[in-house]
DNA sequence: CTTAGGCACTTGACCTATCAAGCGGGCTTT
DNA sequence: AAAGCCCGCTTGATAGGTCAAGTGCCTAAG
């Protein structure tokens, strides 16, 4: 005997009717069959198929339209061609997955912009802790994690050995604290002399800047961070539906 | 009488809820009155209590566990802090509402990029529609609209006067296509001589570049727009859950 | 003091049923 | 030919109900 579990009746309905829509049973356009034909094909009761159409309308693979019917849109299309956003991989992935050095680790009086973003008052001490990314043995990007001093007490983020926790996960172990949204601010400026020449790029040549406030529900800053990417080896990438 | 329509049950019990939410009733981490005490105090059946909770988990006010009740999380801090997407505003509102001068209108041979991005052979023939805006008087961005030869014939885009439809709604009028998503690129370079001038920036001042594919549900790109931003006068936001 | 079982609570899933409202086609009337 | 009405279909909303599964607390036994 099987231990998997057996879905919801409403799930493997999901299923069985994605399954359809991709093998072109119901292309595009056309009117999924209708509430009572489900109901007699499956026999299974009308809150149950209408829990697995709600699901299909949530994800985008059809629409309702009250009297009419329901029709097939397709597979959404931003399923099939999501992005990591940027934030997200720093936030989540353990800094042993990425080669890297710590450039600075400590205290330091924080950037106006970093204050801004951390809700401190300017002149604020903040915690700092600046790594150079290499990819293939390249330097990649310059990531810094900013945090307010007393959520970087009793954390390992002084170390200068890399994490093997993701941040957030190192953090929400250690505090109480829920990380659950980005605000990213994407600006371009050049690079100092010495950004430049830690990451081996050209004088003339723009870094892209990614500051991500990292926020819990309520919207509060618990973490920004500033990722420099030079601009000839770094494109950023985002998708949305058009409302 | 009022003519205006009342909203159903599990829409009401919605916005009750989330008003008490925000009014402290309910503060963010407590118990949300479980579904028998909603049906007590608001005499409607279970399945519409279910049916307004479902809601407000998944717009983010509430997280469900069974066998334990609903928690608060309060106000979905993403709704408050939405922006509008930079491909989004292009899309959608009317080149009468920006004020800006066409630059070049008419078929072109499609730079590499804008060829990959349409799905085209290089060096295929496009349509171009460029444009540069202005804001309080001041050059502020030039906007370039590519579209694939066919879906410009019929339209008013050769017309050096503005749209008075947004892209989406002038095009979706007169072609059997419907615009779904965007996928973005970001990339930062400097500018050619050309475009510091007509932006009336410095030349060692670089450009946000996005590239923005404006898609159908099936993933084609029916048109690429690409923005270019001065980057001492703009930067980019976005905004997305941490998962 | 610890452990296990039972109970009362919770939400998840599923069922049967009715009525409201929208849509489209066919038929009748003007 | 056009307009209106009716009917049969559709989905939207609501109700009452049962059983499964999860959680936490209390009590009894070891």
């Amino acid at each position: 005997m099987s231990l998997e579990s057996v879905p919801p009746k409403y799930a493997q309905l999901v299923q069985t009717l994605q399954r359809r829509i991709e093998a072109g049973t119901y292309p595009p356009g056309s009117l999924l069959p209708s509430e009572n034909q489900l109901i007699q094909e499956f026999g299974i009761s009308r809150p149950t198929v209408v829990a697995a159409l709600r699901m299909l309308r949530e994800q985008g693979w059809i629409d309702s339209q009250q009297g009419k019917g329901r029709f097939v849109r397709g597979r959404p299309a931003m399923s099939t061609v999501e992005q990591p956003r940027s934030g997200q991989a720093y936030v989540s992935s353990p800094e042993t997955s990425s080669p890297g050095e710590v450039l600075d680790v400590g205290a330091v009086t924080a950037p106006n912009r970093i204050a801004v973003l951390l809700g401190l008052k300017p002149k604020s001490k903040v915690f700092l802790r600046r790594r150079l990314l290499s990819h293939e043995g390249e330097p990649s990007e310059i990531v810094s994690i900013w945090l307010p001093l007393d959520l970087s007490e009793g954390t390992d983020l002084t170390s200068a050995e890399p994490l093997s926790q993701g941040l957030r996960e190192h953090i929400e172990a250690r505090k109480s604290v829920h990380f659950d949204h980005v605000l990213e601010q994407i600006v371009a400026r050049m690079p100092t002399s010495a950004e430049a020449t830690r990451l081996g790029m050209p004088k003339n040549v723009p870094l892209l800047v990614v500051f991500a406030s990292l926020r819990d529900a309520a919207g509060r800053a618990l973490a920004v961070l500033d990722v420099l990417l030079p601009a000839d080896r770094h494109e950023l990438e985002d998708a949305y539906p058009i409302s």
